[in-house]
DNA sequence: CGAGATTCATGTGAAGTATACCTTTAGGCTTAA
DNA sequence: AAGCCTAAAGGTATACTTCACATGAATCTCGTA
């Protein structure tokens, strides 16, 4: 594109009338004014918090419910109301969130707790420091302030999965050590089944309240939708059906509003971009289309070396034999070839193992573990991403790796 | 023919290693009195 | 002598390796009908 063309394409860009008129309502971290079809939850939620008010402890709560349902919102905006309540009346309550599935960021014991404490403004290093050292900072730093702290972790099942529940176990007896400040642990699930595998002591002690978020109906979605929409877009922007079908769609999934809000500010951007003066059908059949491929391409180019590695190893072989059945012994061996050719020193199949098994919790790829009786047993290994994308997963992963064809 | 025993190819857990990074401490150098 | 900087020492988390054992159904073995 030329400089008169990118001047061009500004100049109609600004001129264009544009379909929104607040975007932000429809992006992710927006929290709503009022969030409907939860009253009931809220309202436990706001029951069992309440108590903070006046300066005592609530109990800690456990949540859980499918993604998309609501969960994070709702803690969002109850805490958010409490608050600031709290502020009015200088009683000191505070909230502490944090997303246990954030890679790199609190997906280890250590740094879950460093993160907290980085919440609390200490600055923890990302690596050197005993754990132990670092509660201890955590400790001291909840204890300078006299208050109540809501501690939320949202998705702990994958933090648990991956490292245990110790962490939780300390935190839950995180108010012996403390003499100011009490703290309320409020986990947040999406798996209901983790619970069971928890330390008696520790489900006894989060779940002292039960909170359940059921999916929303098709119904319920459109609602929202609606509620968003209208104030998203420019009036009549949408065209009819477009809303209806939005909702259809995320409810056939498991009623996930979250994806539903995100299909419907693509599919504005695909309009918007295409100059069209409507939101239609066909846009949001693309934003589908889109958004399912923007997340598994973000993920696919920030994965570490090793994995783009891995993974390109199993495209490879994928593409070599169709329909036959891939093990890890096979990826082994074209990812030890794939290291040879882009001089990355090759990891032992152990770890490839492992890393494969990681890529199936990404979504990537799905793996089974079977048995083939007499021939041992192996992973049998899928890609679970729809065929248009892989090309351009091929290609990120030639680039990354920096291979020549 | 059927119940065990065997076998294979890898899953999986535990323990060890390398690396990168942290704090603390001791020594050396500079500076100001 | 006090203050500041540097480098070494001692310690940790994390990613990975090494070692060793666990798995589980196809296949084999062998006793029995």
């Amino acid at each position: 594109m030329g400089q008169k063309d990118l001047e061009g394409f500004f100049a109609s860009f600004l001129t264009k009338a544009p379909l929104f008129q607040n975007k932000k309502v429809l992006q992710a971290n927006y929290t709503p004014d009022s969030i409907m079809h939860r009253d009931d939850q809220i309202k436990q939620m706001a029951h069992v918090l309440s108590p903070s008010l006046r300066n005592e402890k609530p109990s800690n709560i456990f949540i859980y419910g499918k993604t998309g349902t609501g969960k994070t919102v709702c803690i969002r905006y109850t805490t958010k109301k409490i608050l600031s309540l709290a502020e009015q009346t200088k009683v000191p309550v505070f909230m502490l969130y944090l997303n246990c599935k954030l890679k790199k960021v609190a997906d280890t014991e250590y740094r879950v707790i460093a993160q907290l404490a980085r919440e609390l403004k200490k600055t923890i290093p990302a690596t050197g420091l005993p754990t132990d050292e670092v509660y201890n900072i955590f400790y001291k730093a909840i204890n300078e302030k006299e208050g109540i702290y809501i501690i939320i972790l949202d998705e702990i099942d994958q933090l648990v999965k991956k490292v245990g529940d110790e962490i939780l176990y300390n935190l839950t007896r995180i108010n012996s050590e403390l003499d100011n400040a009490q703290v309320t642990l409020v986990g947040i699930s999406n798996d209901l089944v983790f619970a069971d595998n928890l330390d008696p002591r520790v489900k006894s002690s989060l779940s002292e309240e039960y909170l359940v978020f059921p999916p929303y109906n098709a119904l319920q979605i459109q609602d929202i939708l609606r509620e968003r929409a209208t104030k998203a877009f420019k009036p009549s922007v949408l065209q009819p059906g477009v809303l209806e079908k939005c909702a259809a769609l995320s409810a056939r999934e498991h009623g996930d509003v979250r994806r539903a809000i995100e299909l419907l500010r693509v599919a504005g951007e695909i309009a918007e971009r295409k100059s069209a003066v409507k939101v239609n059908i066909e846009h949001l059949d693309e934003a589908e289309e889109k958004i399912e491929k923007d997340r598994v391409l973000e993920l696919v180019e920030t994965q570490p070396k090793q994995f783009q590695a891995t993974l390109y190893a199993i495209l490879n072989l994928c593409k070599k034999q169709k329909n036959e059945q891939i093990s890890t012994g096979d990826v082994y061996e074209i990812y030890k070839h794939v290291c040879k050719q882009t001089g990355l020193i090759p990891l032992t199949q152990r770890r490839i193992s492992d890393i494969i098994a990681e890529l199936d919790m990404l979504g990537i790829i799905g793996t089974r573990v079977i048995s083939k009786g007499r021939h041992g047993r192996t992973r049998e290994i899928t890609i679970a991403v729809p065929d248009q994308t892989i090309p351009k997963i091929y290609t990120i992963l030639l680039e990354a790796l920096d291979i020549k064809e």
